[in-house]
RNA sequence: GGUCCGAUAGCUCAGUCGGUAGAGCAAAUGGCUUUUAACCAUUGGGUCCCUGGUUCGAGUCCAGGUCGGAUCACCA
């Protein structure tokens, strides 16, 4: 029972879909189509096979011996001037080759209002990717009736039809393949078939959905408007200006696909074995994260949704599987933002016998190939303006980077007389200092400037500055050193002389602080603190260094990965100091798993693994400021109806 | 959570100083047998996000709220 002959209560009744003139001009189509073909939701069309698979219009558009006649007239219509009519004959010779191909059968969804013209009409369809035109003339279409299957024979039925059509309409049509006068590739119709309705208009067929949050929020309706959106020409402009191709809402999800396919291929190939490990765990650990929590009923037991599969992928190199990969979801249950969505997607591998430096190599080689099959063969990409050159990954320790990237007057008070010798790194005092410095951006690139001792101002920024040295300004290091109020800050920092314990912590929050936003291209940073690493392996020359490493790309942490920690007492250890945290108030202390130091005295194999951010990686390749942007289904407040809204305001 | 910005026709958006609610697309009706952002003519379409307040009068001003975006903080 359709909405356009239903006894009950309709969706429209029922508040589901909004009631407008368009959306009853639609339920009058229906009605009216149903009383031309009956059934109007068939169970099936069956689409030929000329290109030899099933003839989507994607395929028939790609099939060689069409593309090749295409390309012919447009060859021949490009030498042609302006206001020019195309060679008549040619056309005639190549739309009989065309003809010569056989009939189609084809489908797809009505891309733009019809165009009628009195007694013939044009109508694109779109298989969701592309588009191809069918052409439709009273006098020679058929419509085919949904209850039989075969011919309607009243006379104009087809034009009836296709007269009741909207935009957004599914619809079958079997013709023969021809050419138009303007040398566009259609389907001159010999048959019709109506398959499915749109209930709902399109939006606007030039801009599409532009509200963020009805994009998020109806996908679907967001995926079909940016399909079937027709670029304006400052849209074609804009492109040719810049060289990037805004990708449509479809593309970002198939560059997607061919990046996740492209690991999966790339870790298959290599010999490592795809797994799935508990999504719901009595234990929420493996990452330091706050998780969402559930209960099982018939088991009467909490269980978590999974932080990480890390655990129990190491379990399993344990039980032999020398190289192991998940890709898939994790939760936490934290902010969402540009950079987090509550369920993410990573990929994690584990690879035994080999350690941290072998998995940088592997890595770096495994994205590279991924980027490659995404992109259709580039390893650089242009993201808001910059180029991202994935063709080398930079190393540096946490130590050099800071060195290369913090401000150069910072550095230079740090390192004092003396020089860059980094003999700074050890002075705790002074990375504490630098540490609050690092905290307050604002005050972090701001010097006090002058020239030949008078005109004193003030210069931020580390462009800026340079741009005042070339003008012949002078750092005037003792008002900067004021207005940074070091003396200060040295004081406060004092007390903590002597105690090393601190040095780690603040290296730390000054790379995050200053240094991760610059790391545009990619970079692995190295030598990251042990006490924040509690599963990875310590350095064999510095006991106090994880053999660890992260990826940053334009500044976003990509992939973290380390020396897999096997020391099952050692292991109980670090776990023991992380309770400890816990109990001080660390909420995103790690959680100790005692069946996993269990499975570690099994004996496992030296290893090493990472953990690649998967959403991350595709915002980078699709030019995506958001998270959400590049997630099908993100997570939103639901929309909530005036009543409720208005509940809340009354008991506010 | 803080700050800033936004919400007007199915969609994309205007709306001046507080004074009758606007355009394009889409829709309806008519015309048009190779159009393509089809074209021409006519017509209909509004809870201006919600609740209150100020005012003779509120889309516009004020307060509170809802949802979203940006940004900061937190976390990954």
């Amino acid at each position: 029972m359709s909405i356009a002959n239903t006894q009950t209560e309709t969706i429209i009744d029922a508040g589901i879909i909004e009631e407008n003139d368009q959306v009853l001009a639609r339920v009058e189509h229906l009605k009216a189509l149903e009383n031309l073909v009956g059934n109007s939701y068939p169970n099936k069309y069956e689409r030929s096979r000329i290109t030899g698979e099933e003839d989507t219009i994607s395929n028939l558009l790609e099939y060689k011996p069409v593309a090749e006649i295409a390309e012919e007239f447009e060859r021949h219509k490009s030498g042609l001037n302006e206001g020019e009519k195309p060679d008549q004959e040619l056309k005639a010779r190549l739309n009989e080759k065309l003809k010569a191909l056989g009939n189609v059968r084809i489908s797809g969804r009505l891309a733009v209002p019809p165009r009628v013209m009195g007694k013939a009409a044009f109508v694109h369809l779109s298989d969701g990717a592309s588009r191809l035109q069918i052409y439709v003339r009273k006098q020679d279409a058929k419509a085919i009736s949904n209850d039989t299957g075969n011919i309607i024979e009243t006379e104009d039925a087809a034009w009836e039809l296709f007269k009741l059509l909207d935009h957004g309409d599914f619809l079958g049509a079997e013709g023969f393949l021809f050419l138009t006068n303007t040398g566009e590739l259609s389907v001159h119709v010999e048959t019709l078939q109506f398959l499915s309705k749109s209930l709902l208009p399109m939006p606007d067929k030039m801009h599409g959905i532009a509200d963020p949050e009805l994009q998020r929020r109806y996908r679907y309706a967001d995926l079909i408007a940016d399909s079937l959106k027709i670029k304006t020409q400052e849209e074609i402009e804009e492109e040719k200006r810049t060289g990037v191709k805004k990708l449509t809402t479809r593309e970002v999800f198939e560059r997607r696909a061919r990046l996740i396919s492209g690991m999966r291929r790339y870790l298959d190939d290599h010999g490592f074995i795809e797994v799935e490990t508990p999504m719901l765990t009595p234990k929420a650990t493996g990452a330091a994260a706050k998780p969402f929590a559930t209960h099982h009923n018939a088991l009467d037991i909490p269980l978590y949704a999974r932080i990480a599969p890390e655990l129990y992928l190491k379990r399993l190199t344990v039980g032999g599987f020398e190289k192991v990969y998940e890709l898939n979801r994790n939760f936490r249950n934290e902010g969402l933002s540009q950079k987090h969505n509550p369920e993410f997607t990573m990929l994690e591998f584990y690879c035994a016998y080999m350690d941290v430096n072998g998995m940088m190599d592997f890595a770096e080689a495994m994205i590279q190939e991924a980027v490659k099959k995404a992109t259709g063969g580039s390893l650089q990409v242009k993201y808001d303006g910059k180029e991202i050159d994935f063709s080398r990954f930079e190393r540096l320790s946490m130590k050099d980077a800071i060195v290369k990237y913090a401000p150069k007057s910072l550095l230079k008070f740090m390192s004092g007389s003396a020089g860059l010798d980094k003999s700074f790194f050890d002075d705790v005092v002074k990375m504490g200092a630098l540490r609050d410095l690092s905290s307050q951006e604002a005050s972090l690139d701001r010097v006090v400037m002058a020239k030949n001792g008078k005109e004193t101002i003030f210069v931020y920024g580390e462009d800026n500055i340079q741009e005042k040295l070339s003008e012949g300004y002078e750092v005037n290091e003792l008002a900067s050193q004021e207005l940074f109020n070091f003396d200060e800050k040295l004081e406060k920092y004092s007390s903590l002389e002597g105690k090393k314990e601190f040095l780690d912590k603040f290296t730390l929050e000054i790379f995050e602080n200053i240094i991760e936003e610059k790391l545009i291209q990619p970079t692995f940073i190295i030598d990251y603190p042990k006490s924040i690493s509690p599963l990875s392996k310590a350095s064999p020359e510095n006991p106090q260094i994880a053999e660890r490493f992260e990826l940053f790309i334009n500044g976003m942490e990509c992939a973290n990965g380390f020396s897999e920690l096997n020391d099952p007492q050692e292991q109980y250890e670090r776990f023991v100091d992380q309770m400890k945290e816990r109990e001080t108030g660390d909420e995103e202390a790690m959680v100790l798993d005692e069946d996993y130091i269990r499975a570690l005295a099994y004996g496992m194999p030296p290893a090493a693994g990472i953990g690649i951010g998967i959403d991350r990686l595709v915002m980078l390749l699709t030019n995506k400021h958001s998270i959400r942007d590049v997630i099908l289904f993100p997570h939103m407040r639901p929309e909530r109806k005036d009543e409720e809204a208005e509940k809340t305001n009354s008991e506010k």
